[in-house]
DNA sequence: ACGGGCGTCTTTTTT
DNA sequence: AGACGCCCGT
């Protein structure tokens, strides 16, 4: 029998902090269901619009799915439909989710809709697919079979590589605003050749493009694709050969898109090649649910669904299952200030529930223990379980303060999006391993393995072995099987050379005969890896052993629940993994995240936390001229509050420290668009570890009471103010001493300046 | 070749 | 506040 890790660790007092411990695998364990008897019906329990959209026919579909209004079901419920009553085969249908955790419940909830057919069904995510396809087709268009992934890191690594080859200053152009650059290119299908007149032909753009062009150049010669490439190299692959095009679209003859909001270019494209010849394509999303903008979806494919495809029938799902009233109410009065989106409104048959609970806090600090306090509150005396709470922030970085707290009261907790488990250093390392042995042209992971642990091979050996690799058109372990012929290199680091390419070719020559987890293990006992950790005989080094054990209960696991497991499954299904797919359900603890990997889930009890100008909304949107950004955010607020089934939390902080600045805040405009008879207010409080019942006692009318001008430089936070040079903008904070303060302004385009009124003209506007 | 220590820079969101 | 990179000493 095998045991849900929920058994095992829900009852132990201690948390599971996931700093310390790996997730599971696979975020979705399905438990083998009993037989069914008789099939769940396809259309009991729909509401008509649900019930519309389920039994639709041939053609296009657009579904507009507001927030908690079943999209799931209706998805599912139509892709079994199809299967049970109209006679499609499962195997002609494509499913495309956002993440693997939706496409993992579409695939469960499949199961028993149409038992023993499911399984011939595509679902999968944008990249999975490709990645599928690729490696059955992609070598039309020039990428191996044996392709590999690349992450970000490798992505950062490689281009460092490729402005030091260009001879360029990674100080003036930064790696990762480069490749950010390109990433935008390759959203808009543009290739290297066009990208200086695609960008408008700055000089700048110039530069980038040739960076662009020899990266590209790079993760050919690696074997490797990065997350944006397998999109585009599938659209071209559909472009370029009209046959494998039609063998796919003969297969797929109804498509099915989730998230459609939150598509780009390349992604409309490909669906488009693809459902091009059977117009069997179905649709779902919610343009005010879009917050991928600044990745390069573009909502506007979701607007212009029906331009597209004039024939198209809309359906609008607008009656909500998941929040009371007064939530949906509140995410209304939000995101109706939008000028950019469908006409719609969520309803429901809910009662209006509580109101919302409304506290600003002293610092970042009482912001959290007024969370953990609630939180226990409401275990100790509402009968609520851990597990009932989010905690939703703007930034990563406002995780720790979170943290911090809930060790010292022992809250359990989560925390999504941080470290992941294989983003660590010694995982990292050894799936470095394992990708050479994949495919030995990796030379970006071979030059992260190649001195570690360290075996006498240093940054110069390295430099003169890339030297001669460049000069002979060799990848570097190729280089390195022929170190003694190259001069450059001293007899030492030669024979250390040669020891590292026999323990790859060693590695290599297993790879046929044992599965991912034996090699694996061959990879930690015969590199080295665990003697050197376990004599540096650290705390860390014990940590580190532990995680690596940990590998090899993923690589056990994925070898259990694969269908057929082999290494290039394992290492590609591992570069596709999502933070929110990680997410385990069950557990009983807190969940902390981003707001935008809480998109699709829900929770009884949400927290939304730092809810100030310039963080939420954050800065660069709070202050810019360009209405569209501050829209974004608005929608972010909007996400968050509708993931809410029953109570909301808004909290903000009147000073906030972060990233190791001070500043004065004021409180975000969202809040103030939530009608007061909807919330009610708490604080401030001052006194630490104050209980609920303290926090009750001191409620106070207005949050906003609180705001201040606190000196006597004349400027306050809110100010509009005209600098000589700058022009008009306006002070977010004021910080410095009170005889010489610092004021900071935001001007538009231009960003945050802090000035000293002292030295600077600045006339404060009415 | 290697590791420690110091200084600098960065901080929106992530498939 | 943290990560990263660079430089220096061993």
């Amino acid at each position: 029998m095998h045991r849900l890790p929920e058994e095992c660790s829900a009852h132990k007092p201690a948390m599971c902090y996931n700093t310390a411990r790996r997730r599971r695998y696979f975020p979705f364990r399905v438990s083998v269901g009993i037989m069914q008897r008789s099939l769940p019906s396809i259309l009991d329990g729909l509401n008509e619009q649900q019930r519309e959209a389920v039994v639709h026919g041939d053609g296009p579909l657009l579904i507009f799915a507001g927030a908690g209004s079943g999209k799931t079901r209706v998805l599912t419920h139509r892709a079994a439909y199809l299967i049970r009553e109209r006679g499609v085969s499962p195997h002609r249908i494509l499913a495309v989710t956002f993440t693997n955790k939706a496409a993992n419940e579409m695939k469960a909830r499949l199961r028993r809709l149409t038992p023993g057919q499911h399984r011939s069904l595509w679902v999968g995510t944008f990249h999975s697919i490709c990645a599928r396809i690729l490696r059955e087709d992609g070598e039309r268009v020039g990428v191996p079979q044996n392709f590999v992934v690349f992450d970000d890191s490798d992505q950062t690594a490689l281009i460092k590589d490729c402005l030091r080859d260009l001879q360029l200053d990674p100080e003036q152009f930064v790696p990762s605003r480069v490749l950010n650059s390109i990433s935008a290119a390759k959203n808009e299908l543009i290739a290297p050749r066009d990208y200086f007149n695609w960008r408008g032909g700055r000089p700048y753009d110039e530069i980038v493009a040739r960076v662009y062009e020899r990266y590209q150049h790079q993760l050919h010669e690696n074997a490797a694709c990065d997350f944006d490439d397998l999109i585009d190299y599938t659209v071209w692959l559909f472009e370029r050969h009209p046959d494998v095009l039609e063998r796919y679209q003969d297969r797929f003859h109804y498509v099915l898109v989730d998230e459609y909001q939150d598509i780009n270019f390349a992604q409309y494209r490909l669906i488009k090649l693809l459902a091009e010849k059977h117009r069997n394509l179905c649709v779902v999303g919610d343009d005010d649910q879009a917050i991928y903008g600044w990745r390069g979806a573009d909502m506007r494919i979701i607007m212009r669904f029906d331009e597209d495809y004039p024939d198209a029938r809309v359906i609008k799902l607008e009656e909500n299952y998941r929040s009371t009233g007064n939530v949906l109410r509140a995410a209304w009065e939000v995101i109706r200030h939008n000028e950019v989106r469908r006409e719609k409104r969520l309803w429901t048959n809910a009662p209006p529930g509580e109101k919302l609970v409304c506290h600003r806090a002293r610092d970042e600090h009482d912001e959290a223990f007024f969370v953990a306090d609630t939180i226990q509150h409401l275990v100790e005396h509402e009968g609520r379980s851990f597990r009932d709470f989010a905690v939703l922030y703007r930034v990563n970085a406002q995780s720790r303060v979170f943290e911090t707290v809930f060790v010292s009261r022992g809250i359990p907790y989560r925390v999504l999006g941080g470290l992941r488990f294989y983003d660590r250093a010694e995982i990292k390392d050894l799936l470095a391993y394992l990708r050479v042995i994949h495919n030995p042209a990796d030379s970006v992971s071979l030059k992260r393995i190649i001195n570690r642990p360290t075996r006498g091979i240093g940054a110069t050996t390295l430099q003169r072995l890339e030297q001669a690799a460049r000069e002979r058109g060799l990848s570097l372990l190729e280089a390195a099987r022929h170190a003694e012929a190259i001069p450059e290199i001293g007899p030492r680091p030669q024979r250390a050379l040669a020891q590292f390419v026999s323990l790859i070719d060693g590695l290599c020559a297993r790879k046929e005969t044992v599965g991912v987890t034996d090699l694996t293990k061959a990879v930690i006992e015969q590199s080295g890896y665990r003697t050197a950790l376990e004599e540096e005989k650290s705390a860390k080094a014990r940590g580190k052993i532990e995680n690596v054990d940990e590998l090899l209960s993923a690589t056990r696991e994925y070898e259990e629940s694969a269908e057929k497991p082999s290494l290039a499954g394992f290492l590609e299904s591992i570069a596709l993994l999502t933070s929110v797919d990680e997410l385990e359900e069950g557990l009983e603890t807190v969940v902390l995240m981003t707001l935008h990997s809480a998109k699709g889930l829900e929770f009884p009890i949400v927290f939304l936390v730092g809810l100030e100008e310039g963080l939420f909304p954050i800065a660069r949107a709070a202050f810019s001229d360009n209405p569209m950004e501050l829209e974004e955010e608005r929608r972010l607020c909007y996400v968050g509050l509708t993931r809410a089934k029953e109570n909301v939390f808004l909290t903000s902080a009147e000073l906030r420290t972060i990233f190791g600045r001070t500043e004065h805040t004021m409180v975000s405009r969202f809040l103030k668009d939530i009608p007061e008879e909807l919330v009610e207010a708490y604080g401030p409080i001052s006194p630490r570890n104050i209980t609920w019942e303290a926090a009750d006692t001191s409620r106070r009318a207005a949050p906003e009471a609180a705001e201040s001008g606190p000196d006597g430089s004349g400027f306050a936070s809110g100010d509009r103010v005209r600098h000589p040079h700058f022009g008009d903008g306006m002070v977010v904070s004021v910080s410095g001493t009170e005889e010489r303060p610092i004021i900071s302004v935001a001007f538009p385009h231009k960003g945050i300046k802090k000035l000293d009124p002292a030295y600077v003209e600045l006339e404060k506007l009415g």
